[in-house]
DNA sequence: AACAAATACTTTGCATGCAAATTAAATTAA
DNA sequence: TTAATTTAATTTGCATGCAAAGTATTTGTT
Protein backbone atom coordinates (compact mmCIF):
# COMPACT_ATOMS: atom_id res chain seq x y z
CA UNK A 1 0.00 0.00 0.00
CA UNK A 2 1.52 3.44 -0.74
CA UNK A 3 1.19 5.59 1.92
CA UNK A 4 1.91 8.67 -0.78
CA UNK A 5 -1.58 8.22 -1.71
CA UNK A 6 -3.35 7.81 1.65
CA UNK A 7 -5.96 10.28 2.05
CA UNK A 8 -4.88 10.88 5.96
CA UNK A 9 -1.51 11.63 4.89
CA UNK A 10 -2.35 14.40 2.64
CA UNK A 11 -1.95 17.76 3.47
CA UNK A 12 -4.53 18.91 1.25
CA UNK A 13 -7.30 16.74 2.10
CA UNK A 14 -6.74 18.85 5.57
CA UNK A 15 -6.66 21.85 4.28
CA UNK A 16 -9.88 20.62 1.98
CA UNK A 17 -11.64 19.20 5.32
CA UNK A 18 -11.04 22.73 7.26
CA UNK A 19 -12.08 25.08 4.73
CA UNK A 20 -14.90 23.97 4.20
CA UNK A 21 -15.44 23.40 8.04
CA UNK A 22 -14.54 26.95 8.84
CA UNK A 23 -17.05 28.04 6.14
CA UNK A 24 -20.17 26.23 7.70
CA UNK A 25 -18.82 27.52 11.07
CA UNK A 26 -19.09 31.22 9.63
CA UNK A 27 -22.86 30.39 8.16
CA UNK A 28 -24.75 30.42 11.52
CA UNK A 29 -22.89 33.66 12.81
CA UNK A 30 -22.84 35.51 9.29
CA UNK A 31 -26.79 34.76 9.16
CA UNK A 32 -27.76 37.79 11.30
CA UNK A 33 -25.51 40.17 8.27
CA UNK A 34 -27.65 38.15 5.91
CA UNK A 35 -24.20 37.47 3.84
CA UNK A 36 -22.22 34.90 2.94
CA UNK A 37 -18.50 34.03 4.06
CA UNK A 38 -16.79 35.42 0.98
CA UNK A 39 -18.99 38.47 1.47
CA UNK A 40 -17.93 38.91 4.58
CA UNK A 41 -14.21 38.49 3.55
CA UNK A 42 -15.27 41.47 1.05
CA UNK A 43 -16.36 43.64 3.72
CA UNK A 44 -13.64 42.99 6.13
CA UNK A 45 -10.90 43.96 3.31
CA UNK A 46 -13.23 47.49 3.08
CA UNK A 47 -13.69 48.01 6.54
CA UNK A 48 -10.34 48.29 6.78
CA UNK A 49 -9.54 50.16 3.22
CA UNK A 50 -12.72 51.70 2.31
CA UNK A 51 -12.64 53.05 -1.41
CA UNK A 52 -10.31 51.03 -3.22
CA UNK A 53 -10.39 49.30 -7.15
CA UNK A 54 -11.63 46.28 -7.36
CA UNK A 55 -7.94 45.08 -8.41
CA UNK A 56 -7.25 46.32 -4.68
CA UNK A 57 -9.96 44.13 -3.36
CA UNK A 58 -9.09 41.07 -5.43
CA UNK A 59 -5.01 41.34 -4.79
CA UNK A 60 -6.70 41.87 -1.16
CA UNK A 61 -9.25 38.78 -0.48
CA UNK A 62 -7.51 36.53 -3.02
CA UNK A 63 -11.24 36.02 -4.37
CA UNK A 64 -11.79 35.19 -8.19
CA UNK A 65 -12.27 37.94 -9.97
CA UNK A 66 -15.39 36.73 -12.03
CA UNK A 67 -16.56 35.61 -8.37
CA UNK A 68 -16.14 39.47 -7.29
CA UNK A 69 -17.89 40.89 -9.43
CA UNK A 70 -21.23 39.15 -8.71
CA UNK A 71 -20.82 39.15 -5.16
CA UNK A 72 -20.13 43.48 -5.43
CA UNK A 73 -23.55 43.35 -7.05
CA UNK A 74 -24.63 41.39 -4.35
CA UNK A 75 -23.42 43.22 -1.64
CA UNK A 76 -25.00 46.66 -3.42
CA UNK A 77 -27.90 45.32 -3.75
CA UNK A 78 -28.14 44.94 -0.06
CA UNK A 79 -26.85 48.11 0.21
CA UNK A 80 -23.43 47.53 1.94
CA UNK A 81 -21.12 49.37 -0.90
CA UNK A 82 -21.96 51.52 -4.28
CA UNK A 83 -19.16 50.56 -6.82
CA UNK A 84 -18.35 53.76 -8.98
CA UNK A 85 -16.47 54.36 -12.06
CA UNK A 86 -12.98 56.01 -11.69
CA UNK A 87 -13.04 59.49 -14.07
CA UNK A 88 -9.29 59.45 -14.80
CA UNK A 89 -9.07 55.49 -15.79
CA UNK A 90 -13.00 54.47 -16.79
CA UNK A 91 -11.61 51.17 -17.16
CA UNK A 92 -11.10 51.38 -13.21
CA UNK A 93 -14.40 50.71 -10.83
CA UNK A 94 -13.84 51.90 -7.18
CA UNK A 95 -15.76 50.47 -4.04
CA UNK A 96 -17.22 52.68 -1.64
CA UNK A 97 -18.96 51.02 1.56
CA UNK A 98 -22.40 52.89 2.26
CA UNK A 99 -23.27 54.66 5.64
CA UNK A 100 -24.84 50.90 6.65
CA UNK A 101 -22.14 49.53 5.45
CA UNK A 102 -20.15 50.90 7.54
CA UNK A 103 -22.45 50.61 10.57
CA UNK A 104 -23.08 46.74 9.71
CA UNK A 105 -19.07 46.87 11.15
CA UNK A 106 -20.00 46.93 14.76
CA UNK A 107 -22.04 44.29 14.42
CA UNK A 108 -19.60 42.40 12.47
CA UNK A 109 -17.13 42.68 15.63
CA UNK A 110 -18.66 40.15 17.37
CA UNK A 111 -18.45 37.41 14.65
CA UNK A 112 -14.69 36.98 15.52
CA UNK A 113 -15.16 36.85 18.82
CA UNK A 114 -17.56 33.97 18.31
CA UNK A 115 -15.54 32.09 16.37
CA UNK A 116 -12.96 32.36 18.62
CA UNK A 117 -15.36 30.67 20.94
CA UNK A 118 -15.78 27.87 18.64
CA UNK A 119 -11.59 27.41 18.70
CA UNK A 120 -11.17 27.45 22.32
CA UNK A 121 -9.44 23.68 22.07
CA UNK A 122 -6.49 26.07 20.57
CA UNK A 123 -3.90 27.39 22.52
CA UNK A 124 -2.94 31.06 21.68
CA UNK A 125 0.42 29.43 21.37
CA UNK A 126 -0.83 26.81 19.46
CA UNK A 127 -2.41 29.09 16.99
CA UNK A 128 0.45 31.51 16.49
CA UNK A 129 2.33 28.29 15.90
CA UNK A 130 0.03 27.54 13.51
CA UNK A 131 -0.56 30.86 11.58
CA UNK A 132 3.23 30.75 10.97
CA UNK A 133 3.52 28.04 9.70
CA UNK A 134 0.21 28.31 7.04
CA UNK A 135 1.95 31.50 5.85
CA UNK A 136 5.13 29.73 5.12
CA UNK A 137 3.22 27.24 3.37
CA UNK A 138 1.66 29.87 1.61
CA UNK A 139 4.84 31.28 0.34
CA UNK A 140 5.39 27.82 -1.14
CA UNK A 141 2.68 28.76 -3.55
CA UNK A 142 3.26 32.20 -4.76
CA UNK A 143 3.76 33.42 -8.11
CA UNK A 144 1.48 30.14 -9.17
CA UNK A 145 -1.97 32.51 -9.81
CA UNK B 1 -9.31 49.97 14.29
CA UNK B 2 -10.57 46.36 15.44
CA UNK B 3 -7.50 44.09 15.03
CA UNK B 4 -10.05 41.00 15.57
CA UNK B 5 -11.60 42.32 11.87
CA UNK B 6 -8.71 42.10 10.35
CA UNK B 7 -8.13 39.93 7.48
CA UNK B 8 -4.65 38.83 7.87
CA UNK B 9 -5.10 38.20 11.25
CA UNK B 10 -7.80 35.13 10.25
CA UNK B 11 -7.22 31.94 10.74
CA UNK B 12 -9.92 31.25 8.48
CA UNK B 13 -9.06 33.46 5.49
CA UNK B 14 -5.09 31.72 5.36
CA UNK B 15 -7.13 28.27 5.18
CA UNK B 16 -9.67 29.77 2.30
CA UNK B 17 -6.41 30.84 0.56
CA UNK B 18 -4.64 27.83 0.89
CA UNK B 19 -7.71 25.42 0.59
CA UNK B 20 -7.66 27.11 -3.09
CA UNK B 21 -4.03 27.15 -3.60
CA UNK B 22 -3.67 23.35 -2.86
CA UNK B 23 -7.09 22.38 -5.69
CA UNK B 24 -4.98 24.87 -8.34
CA UNK B 25 -1.58 23.43 -8.18
CA UNK B 26 -3.43 19.59 -8.16
CA UNK B 27 -5.25 20.70 -11.25
CA UNK B 28 -2.23 20.53 -13.54
CA UNK B 29 -1.20 17.22 -11.83
CA UNK B 30 -4.46 15.76 -12.35
CA UNK B 31 -4.67 16.95 -16.06
CA UNK B 32 -2.99 13.38 -17.59
CA UNK B 33 -5.71 11.49 -15.43
CA UNK B 34 -8.19 13.82 -16.57
CA UNK B 35 -9.32 14.22 -13.24
CA UNK B 36 -10.70 16.87 -10.77
CA UNK B 37 -9.39 17.42 -6.67
CA UNK B 38 -12.62 16.53 -5.41
CA UNK B 39 -12.48 13.28 -7.92
CA UNK B 40 -9.24 12.43 -7.18
CA UNK B 41 -9.60 12.48 -3.55
CA UNK B 42 -12.63 9.73 -4.32
CA UNK B 43 -10.31 7.79 -5.53
CA UNK B 44 -7.57 7.87 -3.10
CA UNK B 45 -10.56 6.68 -0.81
CA UNK B 46 -11.28 3.71 -3.42
CA UNK B 47 -7.52 2.40 -3.56
CA UNK B 48 -7.28 2.64 -0.20
CA UNK B 49 -10.56 0.21 0.41
CA UNK B 50 -12.55 -0.92 -2.37
CA UNK B 51 -16.30 -1.67 -2.98
CA UNK B 52 -17.36 0.48 -0.07
CA UNK B 53 -20.60 2.03 0.26
CA UNK B 54 -21.50 5.99 -0.68
CA UNK B 55 -21.69 6.58 2.87
CA UNK B 56 -18.38 5.48 3.63
CA UNK B 57 -16.88 7.29 0.83
CA UNK B 58 -18.84 10.65 1.63
CA UNK B 59 -17.52 9.71 5.90
CA UNK B 60 -13.86 9.37 4.68
CA UNK B 61 -13.42 11.73 2.23
CA UNK B 62 -15.77 14.61 4.02
CA UNK B 63 -17.53 15.69 0.51
CA UNK B 64 -20.74 16.90 0.59
CA UNK B 65 -23.55 14.11 -0.21
CA UNK B 66 -25.31 15.97 -3.06
CA UNK B 67 -21.45 16.77 -4.70
CA UNK B 68 -20.32 12.82 -4.08
CA UNK B 69 -23.31 12.09 -6.55
CA UNK B 70 -22.58 13.47 -9.17
CA UNK B 71 -18.57 12.84 -9.06
CA UNK B 72 -19.27 9.24 -8.97
CA UNK B 73 -21.73 9.49 -11.85
CA UNK B 74 -18.64 11.65 -13.87
CA UNK B 75 -15.97 8.84 -12.30
CA UNK B 76 -18.26 5.59 -13.72
CA UNK B 77 -18.79 7.90 -17.08
CA UNK B 78 -15.04 8.00 -17.21
CA UNK B 79 -14.70 4.04 -16.80
CA UNK B 80 -12.88 4.64 -13.55
CA UNK B 81 -15.21 2.67 -11.03
CA UNK B 82 -18.97 1.14 -11.36
CA UNK B 83 -21.49 2.20 -9.03
CA UNK B 84 -23.89 -1.75 -8.02
CA UNK B 85 -26.55 -1.81 -5.68
CA UNK B 86 -26.59 -4.15 -2.42
CA UNK B 87 -28.95 -6.95 -2.70
CA UNK B 88 -29.09 -7.32 0.83
CA UNK B 89 -30.35 -3.34 1.56
CA UNK B 90 -31.71 -2.01 -1.42
CA UNK B 91 -31.28 1.55 -0.09
CA UNK B 92 -27.51 1.39 -0.50
CA UNK B 93 -25.25 1.49 -3.00
CA UNK B 94 -21.71 -0.09 -3.39
CA UNK B 95 -18.68 1.98 -5.35
CA UNK B 96 -16.18 -1.08 -7.13
CA UNK B 97 -12.95 0.43 -9.02
CA UNK B 98 -12.92 -0.98 -12.84
CA UNK B 99 -9.56 -2.41 -13.95
CA UNK B 100 -8.90 0.40 -15.42
CA UNK B 101 -9.10 2.57 -11.96
CA UNK B 102 -7.48 0.56 -10.43
CA UNK B 103 -4.35 0.59 -12.91
CA UNK B 104 -4.67 4.54 -12.86
CA UNK B 105 -3.24 4.26 -9.26
CA UNK B 106 -0.20 3.55 -10.74
CA UNK B 107 -0.23 6.72 -12.46
CA UNK B 108 -1.41 8.66 -9.33
CA UNK B 109 1.96 7.52 -7.48
CA UNK B 110 3.16 9.93 -9.37
CA UNK B 111 1.10 13.02 -8.08
CA UNK B 112 1.86 13.12 -4.44
CA UNK B 113 5.25 13.21 -5.13
CA UNK B 114 5.46 16.16 -7.92
CA UNK B 115 3.67 17.90 -5.45
CA UNK B 116 6.04 17.60 -2.77
CA UNK B 117 8.12 18.66 -4.68
CA UNK B 118 6.32 22.11 -4.83
CA UNK B 119 6.13 22.53 -0.49
CA UNK B 120 10.23 21.78 -0.62
CA UNK B 121 9.75 24.99 1.61
CA UNK B 122 8.97 23.21 4.21
CA UNK B 123 11.13 20.90 6.27
CA UNK B 124 9.65 16.90 6.90
CA UNK B 125 9.65 18.52 11.36
CA UNK B 126 7.36 21.51 9.92
CA UNK B 127 5.31 19.28 7.71
CA UNK B 128 4.48 17.22 10.70
CA UNK B 129 3.91 20.19 13.25
CA UNK B 130 1.48 21.36 10.98
CA UNK B 131 -0.06 18.54 10.36
CA UNK B 132 -0.65 18.02 13.94
CA UNK B 133 -1.85 21.10 14.41
CA UNK B 134 -4.31 20.96 12.15
CA UNK B 135 -5.75 17.74 13.41
CA UNK B 136 -6.00 19.29 16.39
CA UNK B 137 -7.78 22.42 15.13
CA UNK B 138 -9.86 19.95 12.71
CA UNK B 139 -11.42 18.12 16.40
CA UNK B 140 -12.56 21.96 16.70
CA UNK B 141 -15.24 21.29 14.30
CA UNK B 142 -16.31 17.67 14.97
CA UNK B 143 -19.96 17.15 15.44
CA UNK B 144 -20.14 20.48 13.54
CA UNK B 145 -21.54 18.67 10.58
C1' DA C 1 -1.43 59.70 -35.12
C1' DA C 2 -2.46 54.65 -36.06
C1' DC C 3 -1.90 50.07 -34.50
C1' DA C 4 -0.44 46.53 -31.25
C1' DA C 5 -0.20 45.06 -26.57
C1' DA C 6 -1.45 45.42 -21.87
C1' DT C 7 -5.14 46.48 -18.24
C1' DA C 8 -9.38 46.25 -15.54
C1' DC C 9 -13.54 44.03 -15.46
C1' DT C 10 -17.42 41.15 -16.90
C1' DT C 11 -19.42 37.07 -18.82
C1' DT C 12 -19.72 32.17 -19.69
C1' DG C 13 -19.49 27.17 -18.88
C1' DC C 14 -18.41 23.68 -15.84
C1' DA C 15 -17.56 21.55 -11.14
C1' DT C 16 -18.33 21.63 -6.62
C1' DG C 17 -20.20 22.91 -1.42
C1' DC C 18 -24.28 23.26 1.15
C1' DA C 19 -28.99 23.32 2.97
C1' DA C 20 -33.40 21.63 2.15
C1' DA C 21 -36.75 18.84 -0.16
C1' DT C 22 -37.66 14.37 -2.16
C1' DT C 23 -37.72 9.34 -2.89
C1' DA C 24 -37.22 4.61 -1.72
C1' DA C 25 -36.44 1.17 1.59
C1' DA C 26 -35.59 -0.62 6.16
C1' DT C 27 -36.63 -0.16 11.26
C1' DT C 28 -39.06 0.74 15.15
C1' DA C 29 -43.09 1.58 17.62
C1' DA C 30 -47.75 1.00 18.84
C1' DT D 1 -49.09 -5.95 11.18
C1' DT D 2 -49.74 -1.06 10.13
C1' DA D 3 -48.06 3.49 10.87
C1' DA D 4 -44.36 6.58 12.16
C1' DT D 5 -39.54 7.20 12.00
C1' DT D 6 -35.00 6.70 10.40
C1' DT D 7 -31.66 5.89 6.86
C1' DA D 8 -29.26 6.07 2.10
C1' DA D 9 -29.14 8.58 -1.93
C1' DT D 10 -30.60 11.83 -5.34
C1' DT D 11 -32.39 16.24 -6.77
C1' DT D 12 -32.84 21.23 -6.54
C1' DG D 13 -31.56 26.10 -5.97
C1' DC D 14 -28.14 29.22 -4.86
C1' DA D 15 -23.20 30.84 -4.23
C1' DT D 16 -18.76 30.46 -5.35
C1' DG D 17 -13.85 28.94 -7.71
C1' DC D 18 -11.65 28.76 -11.98
C1' DA D 19 -10.17 28.96 -16.80
C1' DA D 20 -11.10 31.13 -20.94
C1' DA D 21 -13.38 34.35 -23.90
C1' DG D 22 -15.07 38.93 -24.53
C1' DT D 23 -15.28 44.39 -23.70
C1' DA D 24 -13.79 48.72 -23.08
C1' DT D 25 -9.78 51.65 -22.15
C1' DT D 26 -5.08 52.84 -21.92
C1' DT D 27 -0.50 52.65 -22.84
C1' DG D 28 3.38 51.69 -25.73
C1' DT D 29 5.47 51.48 -30.33
C1' DT D 30 6.73 53.03 -34.65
Amino acid sequence: MSELLKLENQLCHRFYTLSNAFTRAYRPLLKTLDITYPQYVTLMALWENDDITIADLLEKTAIDGGAMSLILKKLQDKDFLVITKDNADKRVKRVQLTETGKKKKAIAEDVPVQMLCKLNGMSVDESRTLKALLDKLGGCFENAH
